[in-house]
DNA sequence: GTGCGTGCAAATTCTTTGCAATGCA
DNA sequence: TGCATTGCAAAGAATTTGCACGCAC
């Protein structure tokens, strides 16, 4: 996520960027993972201290509905967020490290397509998530398993 | 969902088929869109007055974990509930009614090459939901919107 | 200076757990 | 009959709300 570009939209949009906003922007823009209220709210804290979790779930509010973040569902809950770049975009979670990366080139038209001709629907949105192995976790190999008491359920 | 099916799967798996475990079949099984606890239990107590809501969470647990029901983020939360028709199926929700269709023949492989492209990840799980507009409400035209008050965002 | 935003604490909602009683196989 | 399953009530977690104060603009 592109913390000065959110800014920029905060700001065009008339809407005050305080202290503890910035420090919720920057816990976003920094994780390459989903975080969850409770953990934004520690991230959030080592740049504003005074941050309480009242305000990380109205900030989160804020953001999602502006479209600066998106909510993932995946592991535990449907509570995590991560920081989006694209105006339409979706996540690629890694299933061993929680590493969230983002693609926007989603294709969906063919796919779409037979569902529509399967259900008798017309499709207008959708929502994607797509999990597996990062880079990284690929290359550490099978050893580097980051939480073994927390593996990641696929919901 | 086939709840004659779904009947067998458990006695098959040595699991009790008890009086509330077929009423919140049941229930499943007529609805056509996501229930969420609260609603699986008032549809399933016509059926099984004495039905706790204690017992429809364990129960939907039950089904989720043998596929049997998944679960669809969607609207309000994450907590709704339908019923499974195939092993790897897909929800298509009515933005308009709620209504569930379920679709199976997804052709991902190109959207998932695309991802791994993009980011690097090797794709092995796909999560996804579509939303749109179901036959009947199209055939009833822009006025049959079901609940004014309540608009179906999607998450 | 003016409100918008904030923190705290309380209220509310949602979900899980403990345990004795019940009923399916 | 035996043991999985249930309902109730209570515990616990997650989220929202009310309100007086503080700070960004």
């Amino acid at each position: 996520m592109d913390v000065r570009l959110a800014t920029e939209e905060l700001r065009a949009k008339g809407i005050r960027l305080t202290r503890q906003r910035a420090a919720v922007l920057a816990a976003l823009g920094q994780a390459e993972r989903g975080l969850n209220p409770e953990e934004i709210l520690a991230l959030a804290q080592s740049e504003c201290p005074e941050l309480g979790l009242t305000t990380v779930y109205r900030t989160i509010e804020l953001l999602v509905s502006l479209g600066i973040a998106r909510r993932v569902h995946t592991g535990e809950g449907c509570a995590s967020v991560v920081g989006a770049k694209a105006e339409h975009g979706h996540s690629v979670v890694c299933l061993l490290c929680g590493r969230v990366a983002e693609f926007s080139n989603c294709d969906m038209v063919s796919v779409e397509a037979a569902a529509a001709r399967e259900t008798g629907f017309t499709i207008s949105v959708h929502s994607l998530e797509l999990a597996g192995t990062c880079a990284q976790c690929r290359a550490s190999g099978e050893a580097a398993h980051t939480s073994p008491g927390e593996p990641r359920r696929w919901a």
